[in-house]
DNA sequence: ACCATAAGTTCAGGAAATAAACAAATCAAC
DNA sequence: GTTGATTTGTTTATTTCCTGAACTTATGGT
């Protein structure tokens, strides 16, 4: 931070005085051993709610990212409902924990959409049908809590920053892999939503020119070749019976030709795009969060093939692509991490 | 800057009194007019040398980015050389004006390959043969003068955003247009290098699956089928006697049906490279600087409606995509702005 | 037991930003 | 014209906060 001892000294000092810090271990090394700190598990908290799914999950976040607490709630399109629905969820979600109630610093929400640079408000949204809806205000005059929004894999990418295996990366991307495919880049150790709000949808970037239609009226998106509901389509179009990645990866082994051929196309398809990702923007690291599938398979194999195959020769294997596999509460994990980034670091300036 | 109007006032006079800055025009308005302030063209002076030609052109730069002088080189592989060779030069370069010397702050080089954070040393580069080269050094011992190195284009970035039409742009894309295609990222108001120092190679990305052999061992690449080079080459395959871009379009817009498909599919390469940069970074403008070539025929309107009909239908047309002929001194000229990026701002922390 | 090394604290001195009052330059209205 | 509103730009006392240097603490090595 460019300070120097006695500053740090003093900062941290007033910082575990107010309960956001703690001393962890300590380290040993040469001369007196080092006390680390770090954030308070119980310094402040957040709740995180996903309007990807219906019952819409919100959950009770501590500092350190855990979840404490869980619950759900209908999904609505209207934005006044759903202000509602949340804060008549709150009490059932903090009861018990009532320094959880005083300490509760902020709420986080996750959709699939534009979101303005100042999270506050959905400039669209094609799965809720909005248009420019001021749903951070709506939610914290409701709730009376400060409130912020944000496109699903972009608080995903931000959960991963605070809490996850991107800590220490400055620059990294996150594909968030699922029905759909989204993605979110770190630039310079800070989220990078692009001049509309548009960085990372890498979903309808072209990946197969003349290819099928695509929701978004182009032809040949990655959304189309890669996605799960793709690959579901593609493995019925085939006229094959199972559904999942997995049922794939199980017929692809025994030799079912149909099965290896669409694994190959979705892996294909992701590798390029992944392989694109690195040329473009050369990230430290990308991270593929999955809830569903598998990357251990003829999938995975061949998405790190072709995207090994197709970035300059002296880069290859030099980005680690990493697959992990998460569970459904990612979306509103990654919503309460909002709130703590809105708390940590403030606004963004500009 | 975060600062208040006492401190502003301040900071201000201290850097007028130094020469750096001066008042230019006043603004009316309601109330007292404003006095708009700006780099002082004399407030300092800085050096820039271009790598990529043989004679190397070196140019004297103002403040403002204008070229006061200018001078060539032979060019040479041997770092040290062309240390000697930068030291002889500079004498005529300043010649008959003792405050262009007094006030020389800075020296930069721009080359073809891969730069460190520091822009101190060459990590790579083909062209010069290079590995791990710390020009930076080399060159400052001989001459005495701050040496800072860069990627060409990325040289050309930092000069749009310092002295160019990208000022007031905080995120934009550089493409650069001539034997080879380079590019490069501003993202945050600040040069984004990437990882490896890679970001913005899009000359390597696969946009042919499949396609021609690329001298960087894979296939497909931009740069074998978009670049003047390549251009050239195909044409030339194609039987067509002219080479360059201006004969290409005279003889497709009288019919010649070779000529179409050369400049098709080049311009269909490099709009589809383009629509990826916009739907994966979502820059507020790109900027196509070409020293040669024309985009107001088949090729720049093949390229456009590429680019457009390749990103989301909801963001076509909202991405600016300008195209800006430059003379053989933009190397030069950006070199020379590295030196006074760094003058202005200090090197990038962390 | 002693020294070297590094972490962490204390405190005086100083640099730099702020707030608030003030001065200056224009426009708009009567 | 004159007056008042409005906004820019400056001045100065005050406050905030950082640095540097000396000091204390805790460990490892010899």
């Amino acid at each position: 931070m460019g300070l120097s001892k006695a500053a740090m000294s003093g900062i941290a000092r007033d910082l575990i005085a107010l309960g956001v810090l703690h001393e962890t271990e300590t380290v040993q090394g040469q001369g007196r051993p080092s006390i680390l700190l770090d954030l308070h598990p119980e310094g402040a908290f957040f709740v995180g709610i996903s309007l990807l799914e219906d019952p819409a999950p919100l959950v009770l976040s501590d500092f350190n990212g855990n979840i404490l607490a869980r619950q759900t709630m209908p999904l609505s399109r209207d934005p006044g409902v759903i202000a509602g629905l949340i804060a008549d969820a709150l009490p059932k979600l903090l009861s018990g924990r009532k320094d959880a109630k005083r300490k509760l610093y902020g709420l986080g929400v996750a959709l699939s959409g534009f979101v303005d640079e100042r999270q506050a408000n959905c400039v669209q949204s094609t799965l809720l049908g909005w248009q420019d809806v001021p749903l951070a205000q709506i939610i914290s005059q409701k709730c009376g809590i400060d409130t912020f929004i944000e496109n699903d894999a972009k608080a995903v990418a931000v959960s991963e920053k605070l809490f996850g295996s991107a800590r220490d990366v400055q620059n990294f991307s996150v594909v968030s892999f699922d029905d759909g495919i989204g993605c979110a880049h770190f630039i310079g150790g800070k989220l990078y939503r692009g001049n509309h709000g548009g960085a990372g949808e890498i979903a309808h970037c072209t990946i197969e020119p003349g290819g099928s239609p695509c929701r978004c009226g182009k032809r040949g998106c990655l959304d189309t070749v890669a996605s799960l509901k793709a690959i579901r389509e593609m493995a019925k179009a085939e006229g094959l019976s199972c559904h999942s990645i997995e049922d794939l990866e199980t017929e692809a082994a025994r030799g079912n030709a149909a099965a290896v051929r669409v694994l190959h196309r979705a892996g294909n398809a992701l590798g390029l795009a992944i392989a694109h990702l690195i040329q473009f923007n050369d990230p430290g690291m990308i991270l593929i969060a999955h809830v569903e599938g598998r990357f251990d398979g003829l999938f995975g194999t061949v998405m790190r093939q072709t995207a090994e195959a197709n970035v300059l020769p002296r880069y290859a294997g030099q980005t680690p692509i990493r697959t992990h596999r998460v569970d459904r509460d990612v979306w509103a994990r990654g919503a309460a991490s909002i709130a703590a980034h809105n708390f940590l670091i403030g606004p963004t300036p500009n």
